[in-house]
RNA sequence: GUGGGUGUAGCUCAGCUUGGUAGAGCGUCGGAUUGUGGUUCCGAACGUCGCGGGUUCGAAUCCCGUCACCCACCCCA
């Protein structure tokens, strides 16, 4: 048996409801501050995610979806979608447009690990990208958009988690300032953390090992190696949160895998959803389109929503809600019936009205299918009900069943 | 890449320790007479017991190998 590669999945109904209303409310509500869809290629060439994310993330260094052409070129199956964002800005020249760019995406990704709870190798994103400002003014108005975007969905139970990790110039200081004292300590961690220091000393500050973390605590914060600009950023965007009434954590020892992040970087955790608890990443990176050859600077910031993890958690709690009704389930007693229930399905249905027809069922079976199927209302149409003009309404819920003229259907049985 | 767990009907699982050629619930399909669902009752279909090898008169059950899936680590959405 055929079966789908290892990291993939089908998602089948009636969990697709619930995708097609999380992306529903994200274009709504993205759509409200101005941002507009773009839709990048899934495959790049190589050296855009290599340059963009960084050479020695893991990302790059283990995890990319990445092949040689017929022609030679090395081509890669995108890892995430900010790199391509940056790649379209700069080669359409969306800097000559007006003001800010606002842009937003949703779409799969690829990444080659280990799937496990809330981990794909296909995985879905749903990201937004304000490029051309600095101002942190931007940083919580992004912000606000992803909280009004959870509000809308109606998620509930999850934390913000907001932090700065500063720019090139103040943020080597504190590295070094780091490994001094890591220099020190490191000899009492676990594993990982010693190996960490050499490799990445800030990714020590997430470690989640119970016996570390007085270790940990005790470690300098890089929001009190912030270099003045960094510092004054990062006090506006707090103030505007605070303004706009957003609650938000603190977390200076919140850092992020990939390499293009500055200053302002965001996590969305949610419980109930295992190990994987991020829902959502977000940071700025003004220096990302230099890195990738731009002349023209493009500082922008931006999120992405892990759409699986996201439904996942939605599912959990609220799973029944999104469940589809059908609206009208027509049982039609021999042939003149059914000919006659092809026209009216056809007319009901391009009043946007959900209509089933049992084409060929017996009345009892008819109603069973139609119970089965959730249907609002069931309408018998036989031998009687045709030569009377008038069909035999019953509501599903109630047992109740009505005598009911052709026309005034659509009026009875509402929109959907 | 590393560790642990699990593979038996469409789904959820029992049976495995103490080998004797497969079960339950749910679902699907049919029936309980004429054009009335949800409840109930009766019945049916569906299984190379993940795969390969070994031990044995006999293997879902014991042994070896292998594959797949899940969870966790790493890292991230």
């Amino acid at each position: 048996m055929i079966r789908a590669v290892k990291g993939t999945r089908d998602l089948l109904p009636p969990s697709t409801e619930v995708w097609n209303s999380v992306e529903e409310a994200a274009r709504r509500v993205f759509r409200a501050y101005n941002y507009r869809e773009i839709r990048t290629p899934i495959l790049e060439e190589t050296q855009l995610f290599a340059r963009g994310v960084g050479e020695e993330t893991d990302i790059v260094t283990k995890e990319m979806y990445t092949f040689e052409d017929r022609d030679g070129s090395s081509l890669t199956l995108r890892p995430e979608a900010t790199a391509s964002v940056i790649r379209a800005y700069i080669e359409h020249r969306l800097d000559q447009r007006p003001g800010v760019q606002k842009l937003y995406y949703l779409g799969p990704m690829f990444r080659r690990e280990r799937p496990q709870k809330g981990r794909y190798r296909q995985f879905f994103q749903i990201g937004a990208e304000a490029i051309g400002s600095e101002s942190p003014f931007v940083d919580a108005e992004v912000i606000e958009m992803v909280m009004e975007f959870f509000r809308a969905i109606g998620l509930e139970g999850f934390q913000l988690l907001l932090n700065s990790v500063g720019c090139p110039k103040c943020r080597p200081v504190y590295i070094a300032r780091l490994r001094e004292e890591l220099a020190k300590a490191a000899p009492s961690m676990c594993a990982d953390c010693r190996r960490r220091v050499e490799t990445n000393p800030l990714r020590v500050l997430d470690c989640k090992v119970p016996e570390d973390q007085p270790i940990v605590e005790a470690l300098p914060s890089i929001l009190d190696h912030l270099d003045p600009e960094c510092r004054a950023h990062f006090d506006a965007v707090r103030q505007s949160l605070t303004d706009r009434g957003i609650a938000f954590e603190l977390r200076p020892r919140l850092v992020r895998g990939l390499d293009y992040y500055m200053r302002t970087t965001f996590e969305v955790v949610h419980g109930a959803l295992g190990a994987q608890n991020s829902v959502l990443g977000g940071g700025r990176y003004d220096g990302l389109a230099e890195s990738l050859g731009s002349k023209v600077p493009a500082p922008g910031i931006g999120f992405s929503i892990g759409e699986d993890r996201l439904v996942m958690s939605l599912e959990e709690t609220r799973g029944e809600e999104f469940k589809p009704q059908l609206c009208l389930f027509i049982a039609p007693l021999g042939e003149r019936a059914l000919r006659e229930s092809a026209l009216l399905a056809r007319d009901l249905r391009r009043l946007g009205i959900s209509v089933e027809i049992a084409a060929d069922a017996r009345l009892k079976r008819a109603l069973e299918l139609a119970n089965k199927l959730a249907a609002r209302y069931a309408l018998i149409l036989g031998e009687d009900e045709i030569a009377s003009g008038k069909y035999t309404l019953k509501n599903m819920a109630t047992g109740e069943q009505v005598s009911i003229a052709r026309e005034e259907l659509p009026a009875r049985l509402g929109r959907g």
